[in-house]
DNA sequence: ATCTGTCTTTGATCTCGATCAAATTTGACA
DNA sequence: TGTCAAATTTGATCGAGATCAAAGACAGAT
């Protein structure tokens, strides 16, 4: 047990990518790395900075966001336990890794992971495996972007964190809590707070989903809300 | 020389996904697969498809599309020669592949190509690093449909596709050809035809750019036509 | 060369979402 | 419980892009 690092105990050790090695595999991965927290609004590290280290995320969640020009924050994604982050293969990091809550990290210098995956072969497997659906979830973000009525965008935002809440890929959960702001949800579908906020009330006014405090929701009508899309 | 396919004269041998195998490795994977030619227009798998297949892009280019309930057609991305297509992990297609142009493929099983992956160690790390790739490309389209403006949208997907054109990530291609209509360009981005059909007007007026034929366009300030991202 | 169908450009109008502005709610802390 | 700053909602107006409509340009076929 290095460096207070100890898998017998975390929570996604069947979900990260290290669970495809065996016990001795990921003991001597786990002395590569650090366990790491960061409270809500930190940061990880920044677009442009040297792409130096990645990291599994173990519990909380963050964001992976850029800033245009003009200062609007630009969301490309989410992250949730088990996720990866971090640039393998690109110099230094196109974007800002920020928790959106109190975070655990599980944090390896870039060269030891590299090792790491040369050395494991299970572990390249794995890490490909994940990378593939968060590629298929990016590009679920642009099916949804791509989308012209700001209705249908927050509709089909909400389906997605309703599901992305549930752990269950299919159904939506009844209740759950939004895991960003209005300002982070009009960062992630290209609208203003504004008309986030119109549409949110919208939807509540036709009776498709009910507010609970500044974050609940409740999707009232899971099958009139996918119509929407 | 298995089925009329051989890597001795493959246009991609040194970038593809198998370049990272030996010669004898790569002798083994070759005999899997079958090489087969597409006409612009033909698809080869639709989304909702069993995934099955699997190819690598030899020569030629493809996107990678769904439609809306609207019938719009959402481009998610574009692929270029030695670009990767299929889903390996995910139990069906989630998009359309379709020709852009004239392309060679090399296509194989899927249950071969997970089995090739197992085998060979390299095949993993070299698809890892192409798929790292590709979602770094698709966070970077997410980037530009998230801009507010039509002209900044147009303005950096001409860079892209400048870039993408001269095949150095740096410099942008003084001429070059769009390999896109612009029904295909408005589905990239989240716009109609007309509007960006506008774009394009106004940023020939405003010297920035010209057009030659349909397709044809000549950078003319680069540097300009970045500043409006 | 001419025809023809498709792709692209251009024009006129209207709508939805951005913008500017202010009121209201929420939840953290005293 | 009361106070307060921040987040959210709501309102009024404006403008960029969608929509409807038609003209023009290009590529392939005859």
């Amino acid at each position: 047990m290095a460096m207070g690092l100890s898998c017998s105990d975390c929570p996604v050790a069947n979900q990260a990518a290290c669970s495809a090695l065996s016990s001795d595999e990921r003991g001597e991965l786990v002395r590569l790395g650090r366990h790491r927290v960061l409270n809500a609004g930190e940061t990880l590290f920044a677009a442009g900075d040297d792409a130096l280290t990645c990291a599994t995320l173990i519990s909380g969640s963050l964001k992976i966001a850029s800033f245009d020009s003009d200062g609007e924050e630009r969301i490309v994604s989410l992250v949730h336990p088990a996720g990866f982050v971090g640039e393998l293969f690109a110099p230094m990091a196109q974007h800002h890794i920020v928790a959106l809550t109190k975070s655990e990290l599980c944090v390896f210098a870039r060269t030891d992971y590299q090792a790491a995956i040369s050395r494991f072969p299970a572990l390249a497997g794995a890490l490909l495996k994940r990378t593939a659906d968060d590629l298929a979830e990016t590009r679920a973000l642009i099916d949804l972007m791509g989308r012209r009525s700001a209705k249908a965008r927050v509709a089909g935002l909400i389906l997605a964190l309703a599901r992305a809440a549930s752990h269950s890929p299919c159904h939506a959960a009844q209740f759950f809590e939004l895991p960003i702001s209005r300002a982070e949800i009009a960062g992630l579908l290209g609208l203003t707070i504004e008309t986030v906020s119109r549409q949110i009330s919208q939807l509540e006014k036709a009776r498709l989903i009910s507010r609970v405090g500044r974050r609940g929701l409740v999707v009232e009508q899971p099958a009139s809300l996918a119509a929407l899309i």
